[in-house]
RNA sequence: GCCGGGAUGGCGGAACAUGGUAGACGCAAGGGACUUAAAAUCCCUCGGUCGUUUUCGACUGUGCCGGUUCGAUUCCGGCUCCCGGCACCA
């Protein structure tokens, strides 16, 4: 790109600007709202980055010029852990580093021209965020859906705080320049109880048609959805152990009970028995572990008798009671059933503990022995040892034991989740502070409505975590009077989860500056439901459940008309340089300073959209910009040359003359504007950038450039090109045209349906299904006259000849295939 | 282990929701034009093998094996490899 370009992208920035082209209607007609994922300001952006942004800017372009007025807004995930380690070690405010941060990535957001109406731009750091953040929490706290218990968590060891099981990858910390080993603690914390809303989120994947089928499938998994029943085992001295199971027709086949060691009852279950020291040292030592220790693929699974038995409510068996580490305290009750026989875990703990196998299902036509088993039968066959049950096929059974259950009152049907609610409690200094007060008299009491926001204090010294949250050590802060009775009390130390943020900015940003309410109903319901949002696929589980979540309560609160937040969701790959995807904190990457200077915004945006369709991820190669180059250096040499007609002629049609090349040109004109428009619905811009890029060889293959129809195509094509390459297009449009609006102000044609088939195609002749030859024929040459046509082809004939023909296919326009003995 | 997704020229990728000329568009490569020269630009060639060796023709070719079909990159069955997600969920 010559260098003076660099200069006349910014003068059209700034003429953007001034005539505020991207600024929101706040009465929509035909509303489109169009979002990207709200970033974490870690300050130079690099081509990764622009990705994101640039898909967003094309499809918010392309809307508008296909007449919607569309909300495009932007803002910043301002809270998190860099800042505060930036603090940590450099010593800079953590507020003063993030925003001195949101400057630099805002300037290169701007260098790069994405149109964003930065009137409605968000910082969730600031207080007229967050309190709303701290207002979501006391309402969620007043609908039982915000609790505090106590419970082993994760706690990452580097960042001294607890995360989220959604922040857990591989037992391991989330952040990828932290990575520890994520142990267990014993805490009290705040959750969400988001659970409450499992079956809601699951059903709710059915509505979302245009969202990637894979996103879909890890929420599906990650809440885990299983029907079962709920089976009421005691122990002898009578206490309740009900079990969760999914197979109640092994129920017979019960050999021993298992119990996480981390389950409440595992603590006081042995005492007074002779195995009591036994199971207080292997408990001690099974919590020591790490999660990766103890799940990992290798690992043997270990366990203790506690000296205790329980009765099997089905036949009143003796069973004895373990405790091993492969039960999850998490899920169900804590304890299950074990069936050796039927199930893989429970045979190889009972082979290692010496634990009897019972076969209570035998394959179809077999008679399994348990002494020679070498793993446990899990698949279909015939109920034995069963009592009244024997003979039964097994998923008959499944539902005959579980009506006996119910029946007799042994248990009852019962739906698990493996979803769990959502621990938001950090103990990190850089978050949003919660607004509950401990009071010695009145317990926990909400902060009221009218004093938050509840500040996040700003003379704190040492932001560095030692166990315990950071505003722990802030006097000034914590402590507080009691709302209920005004005396001494102390507020909660800790900070929300930053996914909080994230959870409804969406909102926020259709109604920026409400100092009433986190958001007017009324405007949010207008641009409800986000039409198009894009982001990296990372956050499937995460981010992308949290905010249908909050969605959907706040749907429940009536402060929203719409239970799902976003219709079409679409989900980009990474950017790669030499195999490793771009990383701000990892300083690895193609920064977007140095490559704007180089090749200016334009560049930048088509080497991105043309070189991978969006969901692929993309290794980044120098040759990418090669070709997006010079494709727009030869757009612009030929608008230098060629003056375009810049309104869009109605009838062209009309004025147009038979010469082939001419007819030709406009059909061509035609299907170029259908394929670009059809491509970029679907956002698919490799391909509809492909078919600018052949449409402008057709226009310089064109003779006769002085003609009507040829300076028409150029003004049409100059709008087609815009949402993809908005610079250099505006300036061709400002420069040529005498025009004084903006491009972004046209509207795109639409194709004329008459013209988006030539009248002369060519028809592939095939024998036997292999291509021999080609004919020419009129577009509506009648099927017998082209199959004669073909009969009678040269090249046919020799293939042909001395054979008997036994039929031939006719595929209209596309081709004929002769069938021969 | 379970659940997804993928595999197409030297490379990025088209075509495959509806089976119908595989390789659009671009990069790289080779050749040519312009130029004192270079850059830039423009033109031509470009999956492989073989044959005529000019225009052309034959065979082969979309990870592997098989099937359905007049016809399969596309559908079905069975594999291999890669990339994601989940991971003792009872």
């Amino acid at each position: 790109m010559p260098e003076d370009f660099i200069r006349i992208e910014k003068e059209i920035q700034k003429f953007w600007q001034e005539r505020g082209i991207f600024k929101t209607n706040p009465n929509p007609r035909k509303k489109y709202y169009v979002l990207v994922m709200f970033p974490y300001p870690s300050g130079d952006l690099h081509i990764g980055h622009s990705r994101n942004y640039t898909i967003g800017d094309t499809v918010m372009r392309f809307k508008k010029m296909r007449g919607y007025d569309v909300l495009h807004p932007f803002g910043w995930d301002a809270f998190g852990l860099p800042a505060e380690n930036a603090a940590i070690i450099h010593g800079i405010h953590p507020e003063i580093w993030t925003k001195e941060n949101i400057e630099i990535s805002k300037k290169h957001l701007m260098d790069l021209g994405i149109g964003y109406d930065w009137d409605s731009e968000v910082t969730s750091c600031e207080p007229e965020y967050y309190r709303w953040n701290q207002y979501f929490f006391i309402k969620f706290y007043e609908r039982g859906l915000a609790y505090r218990k106590e419970s082993y968590v994760n706690w990452c060891p580097n960042c001294q705080t607890v995360l989220a099981n959604e922040q857990v990858k591989d037992g391991h910390c989330w952040r990828s320049t932290c990575n520890a080993i994520v142990e267990k603690r014993k805490l009290t914390q705040w959750y969400f109880r988001i659970t409450d809303y499992a079956q809601r989120l699951l059903d709710g994947l059915k509505e979302l048609k245009d969202w990637p089928e894979s996103v879909k499938i890890m929420q599906e998994n990650w809440i885990g959805r299983s029907e079962g029943v709920e089976v009421y085992f005691t122990l002898e001295d009578g206490t309740k152990v009900p079990i969760f199971t999914t197979r109640p027709d092994t129920l017979y086949g019960v050999t021993f009970m298992a119990l996480a060691p981390d389950a409440p009852l595992a603590e006081t279950i042995a005492q007074g028995t002779s195995q009591e020291k036994l199971v207080r040292d292997y408990i001690n030592e099974a919590l020591k572990k790490s999660e990766v220790d103890r799940t990992g693929i290798e690992t043997e699974k270990t366990g203790v008798f506690t000296g205790r038995y329980a009765i099997n409510p089905i036949n009143n068996e003796r069973i004895p009671v373990y405790i091993a580490d492969f039960v999850l305290a998490s899920y169900g009750t804590g304890m299950i059933m074990a069936v050796p026989g039927h199930d893989q875990r429970d045979f190889e703990f009972a082979q290692k503990y010496n634990i009897p196998i019972k076969v209570v299902i035998n394959p179809p036509g077999e008679k399994l022995d348990p002494k020679t088993m070498s793993c446990a039968y899990v698949d279909e066959g015939v109920m034995v040892n069963s009592g009244p049950f024997d003979g039964l096929n097994n998923l008959e059974g499944i539902k005959r034991i579980t009506k006996y259950l119910e029946e007799k009152g042994l248990g009852k049907r019962t739906v698990n989740y493996r979803l769990k609610d959502w621990l938001i409690s950090r103990q990190r200094y850089w978050g949003t502070p919660i607004p509950m007060i401990h009071c010695e008299h009145c317990g926990i009491v909400p902060v009221p409505e009218k004093d938050l926001p509840v500040l996040l204090p700003k003379t704190v010294k040492d932001y560095q975590p030692k166990g315990k949250s950071v505003l722990a050590g802030v006097p000034e802060f914590i402590n507080t009077t009691c709302p209920k009775c005004g005396g001494k009390a102390q507020r909660d130390p800790d900070t929300m989860d930053t996914f909080v943020d994230s959870s409804w900015y969406f909102l926020r940003y259709t109604d920026p500056k409400n100092d009433k309410m986190p958001f007017d109903p009324k405007k949010a319901n207008q641009w409800m439901p986000i039409d198009e949002y894009i982001g990296g696929i990372e956050h499937a589980t995460g981010h992308l459940i949290y905010f249908r979540f909050f969605t959907k309560v706040l749907y429940d609160m009536g402060m929203l008309n719409v239970d799902e937040p976003c219709k079409v969701l679409h989900t980009h790959g990474m950017v790669k340089l030499n195999g490793i995807t771009m990383s701000s904190s990892k300083r690895h990457g193609i920064w977007l300073g140095d490559f704007l200077k180089e090749h200016g915004a334009d560049v930048c945006k088509l080497a991105v959209l043309f070189s991978a369709p969006p969901e692929k991820e993309i290794d980044w190669t120098n040759e990418m910009v090669i070709g997006v180059s010079r494709f727009l250096s030869r757009i612009r040499a030929l608008y230098e040359q060629h003056k375009p007609i810049f309104d869009i002629i109605p009838n062209i049609q009309e004025h147009i003359t038979n010469k082939p090349d001419e007819r030709r040109l406009y059909i061509r004109l035609n299907q170029t504007i259908k394929k670009v428009i059809d491509d970029s619905e679907r956002i698919q811009y490799n391909t509809a950038i492909a078919a600018l890029m052949e449409f402008l060889n057709d226009l310089t293959g064109f003779e006769n450039k002085q003609s009507q129809l040829f300076q028409h195509a150029l003004g049409v094509m100059l709008r087609l090109l815009a949402p993809f390459a908005p610079h250099i297009a505006e300036h061709l449009w400002l420069k040529h045209s005498g025009k004084k609006h903006s491009i972004f102000e046209e509207t795109l044609p639409e194709p004329d349906p008459n013209a988006l088939s030539f009248e002369t195609i060519t028809i592939p002749i095939q024998i036997q299904g292999k291509l021999r030859s080609k004919i020419d024929v009129a577009i509506d040459t009648p099927e017998e006259e082209i199959k004669q046509l073909a009969l009678n082809d040269e090249k046919v004939k020799k293939y042909t000849e001395g054979k008997t023909i036994k039929k031939i296919i006719y595929v209209p326009k596309r081709l004929i295939n002769i069938v021969i003995s």
